[in-house]
DNA sequence: CTAGGGTTAG
């Protein structure tokens, strides 16, 4: 073809028009750069280059199209251009499509002083490069020009100048030239649509559609994803509906952007099912496709749906992109699944998916999520800090903030702004909340303080995790003002934070008042009617439990089903609340009934008031059993190597009771159990929780948790002449708590028993004070104690009925058989 | 001969 090409121009044969037509065709053909390349060459080798700027233009845009801009912008150079402005325009276009937007500014302004007078054609493409790069300033400059040259009122001018606003963020300049426009067609009713979606602002969006209805303007498959996207922001799962309806009744061509989009509008609505059948209808699918359905599921908790997806994904061959990857490691996130978390990093390494900041950052995120911190500090030394932007040390505070380590949290934020970094409002969560988790209230106060400093307006969230702080300590009156004081209106984060602190202290009156508050902001949320009711219950305000219950009955609401995960070797395995479709799950009943036995031989008091059903006493223990986290821990134990930690996770916030009995159990089998709940993450080990019982306790942090003290009185029980001690203890109990808190009444002969100044010097052993035990912890320890030990002598009295149905702990054998006869 | 509005992740 190439040597075609030269035959014909050395014949000198061929007219202007049949070389113009020849080289058309050349071009129409042209499938590759090279290629392109060669015909560039021939066009210049026999000098037609500069006859015709109508083949300048079509190689001009190939050159684009192939994204080579240099190409197009040295045929460009070479060409005497004239004085109009065609070709000039051409290439404003190669640059703006090209997203190469100084070159097409540069472009403009070198046009402007050669005196060539731009057109309605210019405008648009220097608009879409100011557009593209939000270049405001220039933009408006462009806007002075377009004035000047009289192109005001060219429809196609204006709707770019319309885009180009909304683009550059300063949407009421362009809502003014929209107002402006005398006649206004279907692409600019569009733009402001879209400009609306794009900030945000759903409700504005949808008005100007039903305006533009009223114009008698039917929508197009651009507008339609404009609006299924308005419509998904909005969460309204009535209007996406109709807008479905409606895109089927007047879209009479749907392509796959407007499935995609529908598919995405449902997910958001959390019509995850009606997104599936769009989904399965497509006879063409694309990556969006598949990544809409995708995060369709992740958003709406079913993430082990996104796993099948995408397993089906990569059966038919689709290859996934890196917004796949980033969809499907926020789903492992969400499991908390170490394991299959890591083999999808090992897959996004494989497939050589480029791992951008993004990604790297969802990927620590994950690990730090699936309990494994180390790994995510890991990554995040191993980057560079150029790779390193605000998220990435986001991700790595938070994630120090829901193992506990508020220290290192804030540490990290210093080292943050060492190096320059400035912290946004996610910064000051994640700190605000690692502060709070940690019990750090003097720095969580400083902290937000500061927020100013660092142009970080405090918004509802940062209210709610410093009223979460300050009510865990108890503070419950600095939080309510507070509150009271806030710029903005309280939302539910902010109530529902107080709510939990005046359940963790007993506060009535400040409970009525958030209660009060939720129940108006969010009704159908139950967790706020159980925790008020919660709250009457522990200061026997029955009837007022009644009328709640009542309440949550006639709404019919019903608690979101409690789910907790395991991983065992490549099974991952789930447990809801009573469970009986797990394979395990009969051995699993039959483990988690005998560990109730065997925890309450060391003291552990089944919790009763955790279970909320109106059953009678006896049932509410057993109901205890069957906690999804207590089958997710019992199979744990019997399933993973004792020298590895049992990791857990479970959707809502572990129960006190669960909490309580794994201290425990970490204790009796040195287990190390690490449990992610809703909220934060809780490893247990010999007896102790890493969140300091926190989480459950009045605000003191104990250094010696009342778990730990009945584990270790009642082994020493064990280890002393067992049926004696265990009267005279009771006796002890009878007459008054006497080793707690402070001084003991009197010091009794140290080997007559486990009295005051023994439980003392146990303690002080272990480097360990009793006196930081507060009184009303002392009351429900002292309670515990006397019910534990109950337990213990009744067990004492059957000993071998009870051998026979246990499987007796590791501990328990270490003792000598004697000791127990 | 050259023109304007778009979908997935956080």
């Amino acid at each position: 073809m190439h040597h075609r090409g030269l035959y014909l121009c050395r014949n000198s044969i061929a007219t202007f028009l049949e070389l113009e037509s020849h080289f058309d065709r050349l071009l129409h053909s042209c499938s590759s750069l090279t290629n392109l390349k060669q015909i560039h060459s021939s066009l210049i080798t026999c000098g037609f280059v500069r006859q015709s700027p109508h083949l300048g233009a079509q190689i001009i845009i190939k050159y684009s199209n192939f994204r080579d801009p240099e190409g197009a912008r040295s045929l460009f150079d070479d060409i005497h251009h004239g004085p109009n402005s065609f070709l000039w325009n051409t290439m404003l276009r190669a640059y703006a499509n090209g997203g190469h937007c100084s070159q097409a500014l540069e472009l403009y302004s070198l046009m402007r002083k050669t005196a060539i007078e731009p057109n309605n054609y210019t405008f648009p493409f220097v608009l879409k490069a100011c557009a593209s790069e939000s270049l405001s300033i220039h933009g408006k400059l462009v806007h002075c020009d377009v004035i000047r040259t009289g192109f005001n009122s060219d429809l196609y001018v204006e709707a770019a100048l319309v885009d180009m606003y909304a683009k550059c963020g300063l949407i009421d300049d362009g809502q003014k030239v929209f107002d402006r426009m005398s006649k206004r067609d279907l692409v600019c009713w569009t733009a402001m649509i879209t400009a609306y979606e794009q900030a945000e602002r759903p409700q504005d969006s949808l008005s100007l559609f039903n305006k533009m209805q009223q114009e008698d303007l039917s929508m197009d498959s651009i507008t339609a994803v404009s609006v299924a996207s308005a419509v998904g922001q909005l969460g309204d799962s009535k209007k996406a509906q109709s807008v479905h309806a409606y895109v089927i009744r007047n879209i009479f061509l749907w392509d796959i952007c407007v499935g995609n989009s529908i598919i995405a509008m449902y997910g958001k609505c959390g019509d995850v099912e009606k997104a599936r059948l769009i989904f399965d209808r497509m006879t063409e699918k694309d990556g969006i496709t598949w990544n809409s359905m995708l995060s369709g599921y992740t958003q709406n908790g079913l993430a082990s749906e996104a796993l099948l997806l995408f397993h089906q994904m990569q059966a038919s061959g689709s290859k996934p992109n890196p917004v796949t990857a980033l969809i499907m490691v926020s789903a492992c996130a969400y499991l908390g699944s170490w394991q299959l978390g890591r083999k999808l990093h090992n897959f996004i390494i494989d497939s050589e998916i480029e791992l951008d900041t993004t990604l790297w950052n969802a990927i620590m995120d994950m690990y730090a999520k699936c309990g494994d911190l180390d790994t995510a500090v890991e990554m995040f030394n191993r980057s560079h800090s150029s790779e390193r932007d605000v998220s990435s040390w986001n991700v790595l505070i938070s994630g120090y903030g829901m193992h506990g380590h508020g220290n290192e949290a804030l540490e990290l934020f210093s080292q943050m702004q060492e190096e320059g970094v400035q912290p946004n409002h996610i910064t000051f969560t994640s700190i605000l909340s690692a502060c709070s988790h940690a019990g750090l209230i003097n720095e969580g106060r400083k902290c937000f303080a500061d927020m100013t400093k660092f142009c970080v307006i405090p918004e509802a969230k940062h209210y709610a995790c410093m009223v979460d702080m300050l009510g865990r300590a108890g503070l419950l009156y600095e939080a309510y003002d507070l509150i009271k004081n806030m710029p903005t209106k309280p939302n539910d984060g902010v109530w529902g934070a107080l709510l939990l602190a005046c359940r963790i202290h007993g506060h009535g009156e400040l409970g009525e008042i958030a209660a009060n508050n939720l129940f108006q902001l969010e009704p159908e949320h139950t967790g706020y009617y159980i925790l008020m009711s919660n709250i009457y219950a522990a200061s026997s305000k029955w009837h007022e439990v009644g009328k709640l219950r009542q309440n949550i009955k006639s709404r019919g609401l019903r608690k979101p089903a409690a789910f907790s995960v395991i991983e065992f070797g490549k099974e991952v395995h789930g447990f809801h609340t009573a469970d009986q479709l797990n394979p395990y799950s009969r051995e699993v009943y039959k483990r988690v009934e005998s560990l109730a036995v065997e925890m309450k031989m060391v003291g552990y008091v089944p919790d009763r008031s955790c279970v909320l059903h109106d059953v009678e006493e006896e049932d509410k223990e057993h109901i205890l059993n069957y906690h999804s986290e207590k089958l997710a821990v019992a199979f744990g134990l019997m399933k993973i190597d004792p020298r590895t930690a049992i990791h857990v996770t479970k959707n809502l916030r572990v129960c006190n009771d669960c909490h309580s009995a794994f201290k425990f159990i970490s204790y009796i089998y040195r287990r190390k159990i690490i449990l992610r709940d809703a909220n934060r993450f809780h490893h247990f080990q010999g007896g102790l929780c890493s969140c300091k019982d926190y989480c459950l306790a009045d605000g003191t942090i104990q250094e010696y948790p009342e778990s730990r003290l009945q584990v270790e009185f009642t082994l020493l029980l064990l280890q002393m002449r067992v049926r004696w001690w265990t009267r005279e203890f009771h006796k002890e109990l009878k007459e008054d708590v006497r080793f707690f808190p402070g001084a003991p009444r009197s010091t009794k002969d140290s080997t007559t028993g486990p009295n005051a100044t023994t439980w003392k010097n146990l303690a002080m052993n272990r480097g360990r004070k009793i006196s930081v035990l507060s009184r009303p912890a002392c009351s429900t320890l002292y309670a515990n104690l006397k019910e534990g030990i109950g337990n213990l002598r009744r067990f004492m009295e059957e000993p071998r009925t009870l051998w026979k149905i246990l499987e007796i702990p590791r501990l328990f054998l270490d003792l000598p058989a004697t000791r127990l006869a």
